[in-house]
DNA sequence: CGAAAAACAATCAAGCATGCCTGCATGATT
DNA sequence: AATCATGCAGGCATGCTTGATTGTTTTTCG
């Protein structure tokens, strides 16, 4: 951590807060080279120098910004509401077509190149992936003491991931909802 | 487009092959950003003039790169044994964890924000997707005929992207063996 | 209210990648 | 054999990004 100053002051963290949607919002939309700091800085409305003010390196800016998608993809994945296991299958795969992990996506290809990003990368997405799986759990009510049913739900949270990947170039919508649709179906039989 | 005359030289098409090979490994091991020609020509044992003689702009060379990477993937899956059916899940998958994909991972995620190079990848990767597709329901021994069943195997088709994400950051070869024999089993009851 | 500290803005220098251009060597054509 | 086209090598200039430095404004606290 390079922070040791506690926010105390309301616009700095408002500053920091919008630095940060405004890198997630550029790794979505231009990708990680395409994600200047001084395209970062303007689409937050501040100075390049403000940008470095908070964030002394670009990797710095980076690094807070992995674990800003991280934390904001576990949020969403707890705000998932609790339906039947073919709209769970369904908001579980939305999770992965939105910008959230356009964004992630974008950090991960990166990072596998970049060894500093890498270990943050990577710890963070353990974390991440733990907590989807759990939830995934939960709102299939899946028996994870049954032998197979947590390689199941893994399986089906990297169709997910696939299927998220295919997004990023073409969103084909009715394709994506016909696979949930029969891969519902194939894991509600399991579960039962 | 200058020349587009058929090659007549044997050293100008080895090294044409030798640029290329050298752009998709170079793209597996330092990524998109990573490559840059003269990181590519030097893999390629020949000098930048060389590698713009063949390939006037940067974008050239990567566009080409975009299509030998599909025409690769392509005879790698025609290449495929076939088996028994998990043996069959095992080998599709496998083909989303090696170098090939890998590239081909970087270019779809460059491609994303390269307008130009969106086209071209979108297109072939849509050739090689319906390849894929018809080759795991030829290896599975899939009837499509019945309600289903195309989805089930676009879905497999998915995870096993998602495995190959997944293998992006942590090489969990433990981990993927039990999904795909859950999945194995799961789909060999589908199908049967 | 005034001073210190923090946040912010703007400019500068260095490094790097791309594209262009010139010069040389090798193979093809007549 | 002569000439031309093609393949190849290296240097040059431009543009961009990053990180550092300096100056200005705002906030906080004595």
């Amino acid at each position: 951590m390079a922070a040791v100053t506690a926010p105390k002051q309301d616009r700095s963290r408002a500053t920091r807060q919008r630095l940060l949607e405004a890198a997630v919002a550029c790794l979505a939309e231009h990708g990680w080279a395409g994600s200047t700091v001084a395209v970062v800085a303007e689409r937050a409305g501040v100075s390049r120098g403000a940008a470095q003010h908070h964030f002394p390196t670009r990797e710095d800016l980076f690094t807070a910004a992995v674990e800003y998608v991280a934390e904001e993809r576990s949020q969403a994945l707890r705000a998932l509401p609790r339906r039947d296991r073919h709209e769970a299958v369904a908001a579980l795969v939305d999770l992965y077509t939105g910008p959230l992990f356009r964004a992630a996506l974008h950090l991960w290809v990166a990072a596998s190149d970049e060894a500093q990003l890498r270990d943050r990368v990577t710890e963070l997405e353990a974390r991440v992936g733990r907590e989807s799986h759990r939830i995934a759990v939960e709102l299939l009510g899946a028996d994870e003491s049954r032998p197979g049913v947590r390689e199941t739900v893994q399986g089906l949270l990297d169709m997910a991931r696939g299927l998220g990947l295919a997004t990023l170039l073409t969103d084909d919508r009715a394709r994506r909802e016909r696979v949930v649709a029969q891969w519902a179906r194939l894991v509600n039989e399991e579960l039962a």
